[in-house]
DNA sequence: ATAGATGCAAACTATTTGCATTCAA
DNA sequence: TTGAATGCAAATAGTTTGCATCTAT
C-alpha cells in the first residue's frame, strides 16, 4: 500500500504509525503528512515551517526527533544516503560508489557498464551526468563478528 | 591525465592549480596531495588531521576555503551531490532522483528500467539496493534569464 | 498506569565570516 | 607590487541532549 494515496486520512497514518509501533501523536501524523504531500523532499527546517502551519506549536527539536522515528520505521527516507558531513574525492574519473550501510565505508567502483544510457531529456530534464550508488555489505562488515565502525 | 598518479610530483600538482587559475600555495598542494592519496573519501576533518602530520600550522577554515576552491576548479569532488543539509522523502517506492545542479531541486524519477541488474557480489560487497543521481539541468533552469535559486 | 513523546533551554558540532597579515606570481 | 590566500577569533547554522511534563495506549 502507498501511504502517499492517503496522506489525507488520519487514520490511515495512525494505523501505519501504530503497525510500526510509534504512538500516533498529532505532531508525528502532522510530520508524516507533510512529507507525503511533498514532492520537493524538504530539509527538516522546511517541514518544522509547513508543519507550522497546522500545528503551530511544534518545536523543532521534535522535528528532528519524528524524522529520525520515522525514518527507522521505514516510513520516510533521506534523500542522501550518509548522515554523514561531507566527503571528499580526487577521483576524477566516471565511477560508481559502494557505500557499506553498516560501516559507511564508501569505496570507488570503477564500471561504467553499470552506467545507465540516458536519454537526451526527461521529462524536460537534460541529464549530463548519472552516478550510481550501490548500498550493501562491504566485505568486512558481511562476516559476523567483526562489523567495523567505519572510517572517518 | 589523471593527477592521482602524480600525487607525489609537487610541480604536477602547482601546475594543476595555476592551469586552474589557483595559486600554488603549500597549504593548496598538501590538501590536494591529501586527497589524491586517499582513497576512503575523507570529511574535511579528516583531511585536516592528515595534512597537519605534514603542515602543522595549517588551520580549519584553510581546510574548508581550499576544498571549496579546488572543488571550484574540478580537482576533486564532494561525494555527496548537494551540499545541502539532509532532505527528506515519503516515497517508499524505489526510485531515481533528478538533481538540478542549477537550482538544487531534486524530482523523483521513476523509472525501473534505468535500474542497473547487479552481480550478487562486486569484490566481495554484497548490493542490496542501487540509487541512481541523474545530474543535470531542470526544465525551469535551462530556460536561459529564470535560473531559479532552489526550493529549500 | 506507564512507556513513550513533547517542549524548552542549553549544549554541541560543523561550517562560515571578518579582518589583519603574509605570500605567490 | 598586488591580489589572492592564510590564520585567528568570533559568528552562524544545523542538530542533539537533559530534563520536567504530558499523553496515547
Amino acid at each position: 500500500m502507498d501511504l502517499r494515496h492517503h496522506a489525507s486520512e488520519p487514520e490511515r497514518l495512525a494505523e501505519a504509525c501504530r503497525e510500526a509501533g510509534l504512538k500516533a501523536t498529532p505532531q508525528r501524523l502532522a510530520v508524516l503528512r507533510v512529507l507525503l504531500e511533498a514532492h520537493d523532499h524538504p530539509s527538516p527546517e522546511l517541514v518544522y515551517r509547513r508543519v507550522c502551519e497546522g500545528l503551530p506549536g511544534i518545536s523543532l527539536p521534535t522535528i528532528y526527533r519524528t524524522l529520525e522515528s520515522l525514518e527507522q520505521a521505514g516510513l520516510v527516507a533521506q534523500v542522501n544516503l550518509l548522515p554523514d558531513t561531507r566527503r571528499y574525492d580526487a577521483n576524477r574519473t566516471p565511477h560508481h560508489h559502494l557505500v557499506c550501510t553498516s560501516c559507511g565505508r564508501i569505496e570507488d567502483h570503477e564500471d561504467p557498464s553499470l552506467t545507465p544510457a540516458l536519454p537526451a531529456s526527461l521529462h524536460g530534464f537534460r541529464p549530463v551526468e548519472a552516478r550510481l550508488q550501490i548500498l550493501g555489505q562491504c566485505s568486512t562488515c558481511r562476516t559476523p563478528g567483526r562489523t567495523s565502525r567505519g572510517p572517518r
